[in-house]
RNA sequence: GGCGACGUAGCCAAGUGGUAAGGCAGGGGUCUGCAAAACCCCGAUCGCCGGUUCAAAUCCGGCCGUCGCCUCCA
C-alpha cells in the first residue's frame, strides 16, 4: 500500500514518493514566540506529529525540523513595552512551548532553529540572491525582486497583476514592484541588529525558513508543512526565495492543515478569540484534543465547541474501555478466532485510511471497531494471547495518532494519596451488598461519585476510576 | 474586487459515479439488588434549482449560505 499527500503545489493528491528511498526530510514552520500558544498552534504541532509518526510507522526514516522565529516586529514591540529584551521575551516564550509540545506527547523535532542563530545562513542566502540579481537594496533594505522570478505565485494560485488589485498592501513607492518584499531590514533604534553585508539589520520573515531548510535539511525537502494561512504570502515567498538561489525544487510536497475555529471564526491571537494551551489542559487531556482533531479531516476547519470538547471526551473514555482487563479463560474458539480476525481488519483498514491523505476519521472509526469486537470478545469470556494481541494493536495504532489512552487520574497529588482510602471505601461497600445492605452500599457509591471516583461492580467485584473532567 | 475551501441525521464527521463509515446525544432491550460500564437493536437520500448519465451526496451550470487567504498569523 502506498501513502498518497494531497500536494498544495499540484492541488491533487499524489503518490508520496521520497528524494531518497527509505528517507524523509520533514520541516514544519512553528510559531512566533511572543505570547502564549494556543490550541490552534497545538492544532498544528498534533497534525504534524501524527503526519511524522505515520511515515515512521511506514518505516522511514524521518528527519523532522521545525522552527523557532524569535526575531520579529510583534516581538520587538512586546519586549520594548515590557522593557524586556527581545531574545530573552522570545526564549521564554520557545521554552513554554517545549513544554506544551510534551504535554501534548508531541515527539522532539531533530532540530529546533532559531533565527537568531541562523544569520549567516540567512545572509549568506541574501548575497547570493543579490549576486543573481533576484534582489536589491534600498536604503538599508534589501527586497526580492519579484519580476524577475517567473513562475512566482505558483503555490498560492496568484499572479502578480491580479494580487494586486483590491490588496490592503501599504504601498511603499519605493519599491520597484508593490509585491517585492524584504529579506532584510536596515537596523532601526530601539531593534535588535545583526552585521550584514547590507549593514546592520535583521532578516525579514519569509527568509529565515529558507535559510533553515538548507541549513538543516538540504536543498530540496520532501515535505514542508504549515497552516493553510501560511500559503500566502509566507510559502510564497520561501519558494521564490529558495528556488532563485538554489535552481531547484525546494520542497516535494507541501502540505497544509486547516483552521480552528471558535464560534465561526478563525481562533488567532490577532483576533483575541484564543484558548491557550494551558487553559484547555486544565480541564482536558491532550487526547481529548487529538481526537477532536482527528475526527475531522486536518485540511478543513475544526469547530472548537463546549459540545465537541465533550463529545471528544466521551469518546476517548469509549476507546479507553478497550483496554480493560480480560474476564474469562478462553483462549480459543469461536470467539477468539472472531477478536483475531477484528484485530487484523482493524490494522487493514487503519492503515488504508490513513494511506490516503491521512484520512483520520477512518482511522479512528477502524479504532472503535476494533475496540467493539475487544469488549464483545471480554463479555463471551475471551483472555490469552488474542485478547493481549488485540489489545496491543489498539495501543499501538492510538499510539500512531498520539494517543495515550491513559485512565484519567484524579487532581494532581490528592490521586496517590486518595488511592487507599478509595481501596478501603470500596472494600467496605463490598462487605454491605454482601450483607444487603443497599441503601449504605449505594450511599458510599454516591459519596464516592460526588468526588469523581466511578464505581462499576462487576462479577469479579467492584472497580473504580476517576471520572474524566 | 481577486484566489480558494466548504454546506451530509439534534451535534461533530467520513465518503467524490452504483442506492450513505464512525463518534456524541436520544429511544428500546440484555445484564445488574439498583446503578454504571459493556453488548444488541433503532435514525439522514446528502443546502436549493436545473443538466449529463442506465445510475450522482459524488460530474457540469446557476443560486443561497458559511469560512479562509489577499496585512502579522499554525
Amino acid at each position: 500500500m502506498t501513502l498518497r499527500i494531497y500536494n498544495t503545489l499540484t492541488r491533487k493528491i499524489e503518490e508520496f514518493v521520497p528524494i531518497e528511498p527509505g528517507k524523509v526530510s520533514m520541516y514544519v514552520c512553528g510559531p512566533t514566540v511572543y505570547a502564549d500558544a494556543h490550541i490552534g498552534h497545538a492544532m498544528a504541532a498534533i497534525i504534524f506529529d501524527t503526519v511524522r509518526r505515520y511515515l515512521m510507522y511506514k518505516g522511514y526514516d524521518v528527519k523532522f525540523v521545525t522552527n523557532f522565529t524569535d526575531v520579529d516586529d510583534k516581538i520587538i514591540r512586546r519586549a520594548n513595552e515590557q522593557g524586556r529584551d527581545p531574545l530573552e521575551l522570545a526564549n521564554h516564550y520557545a521554552n513554554e512551548y517545549f513544554r506544551h509540545l510534551k504535554d501534548l506527547n508531541v515527539l522532539p523535532a531533530d532540530v529546533y532553529p532559531r533565527v537568531s542563530q541562523e544569520m549567516a545562513w540567512i545572509t549568506q542566502m541574501i548575497s547570493g540572491l543579490e549576486e543573481t540579481g533576484y534582489a536589491y537594496r534600498l536604503d538599508g533594505d534589501v527586497y526580492f525582486r519579484v519580476t524577475k522570478d517567473d513562475d512566482y505565485g505558483k503555490l498560492s494560485g496568484r499572479r502578480l497583476e491580479e494580487a494586486l488589485s483590491g490588496t490592503r498592501i501599504e504601498e511603499d513607492a519605493r519599491k520597484e514592484h508593490p509585491g517585492d518584499f524584504a529579506l532584510w531590514k536596515g537596523a532601526k533604534p530601539g531593534e535588535p541588529a545583526w552585521d550584514s553585508p547590507f549593514g546592520p539589520g535583521r532578516p525579514g520573515w519569509h527568509i529565515e525558513c529558507s535559510a533553515m531548510c538548507l541549513h538543516h535539511l538540504g536543498e530540496v525537502v520532501d515535505i514542508h508543512g504549515g497552516g493553510n494561512d501560511l500559503i500566502f504570502p509566507h510559502h510564497e515567498n520561501e519558494i521564490a526565495q529558495s528556488e532563485s538561489y538554489t535552481g531547484k525544487q525546494f520542497a516535494r510536497f507541501w502540505m497544509h492543515n486547516g483552521m480552528l475555529q471558535l464560534s465561526g471564526e478563525k481562533m488567532s491571537k490577532s483576533l483575541g478569540n484564543l484558548i491557550t494551551i494551558d487553559d484547555f489542559l486544565k480541564e482536558h487531556s491532550a487526547d481529548a484534543l487529538r481526537l477532536l482533531i482527528f475526527t475531522g479531516h486536518y485540511r478543513k476547519p475544526v469547530i472548537y465547541s463546549a459540545e465537541t470538547v465533550e463529545s471528544a471526551e466521551r469518546s476517548l473514555a469509549r476507546l479507553r474501555s478497550g483496554l480493560r482487563p480480560p474476564q474469562g479463560s478462553l483462549t480459543t474458539g469461536e470467539a477468539a478466532d472472531r477478536l483475531r480476525i477484528a484485530t487484523e481488519d482493524a490494522r487493514v483498514a487503519f492503515t488504508e485510511s490513513m494511506d490516503d491523505d491521512f484520512n483520520t476519521a477512518g482511522a479512528i472509526a477502524a479504532l472503535f471497531e476494533l475496540v467493539r469486537a475487544i469488549n464483545s470478545a471480554r463479555t463471551a469470556g475471551v483472555s490469552g494471547p488474542f485478547f493481549s494481541a488485540a489489545q496491543h494493536t489498539l495501543r499501538e495504532l492510538a499510539g500512531i495518532l498520539g494517543l495515550q489512552l491513559a485512565e484519567p487520574t484524579g487532581d494532581a497529588g490528592a490521586d496517590v494519596a486518595a488511592r487507599p482510602f478509595i481501596d478501603l471505601l470500596v472494600s467496605v461497600r463490598s462487605d454491605l451488598r454482601q450483607a444487603k445492605q443497599w441503601a449504605l452500599a449505594d450511599k458510599v457509591r454516591d459519596g464516592l461519585k460526588s468526588h469523581g471516583v466511578i464505581l462499576e461492580d462487576t462479577p469479579d467485584g467492584t472497580q473504580w476510576r476517576f471520572e474524566a473532567e
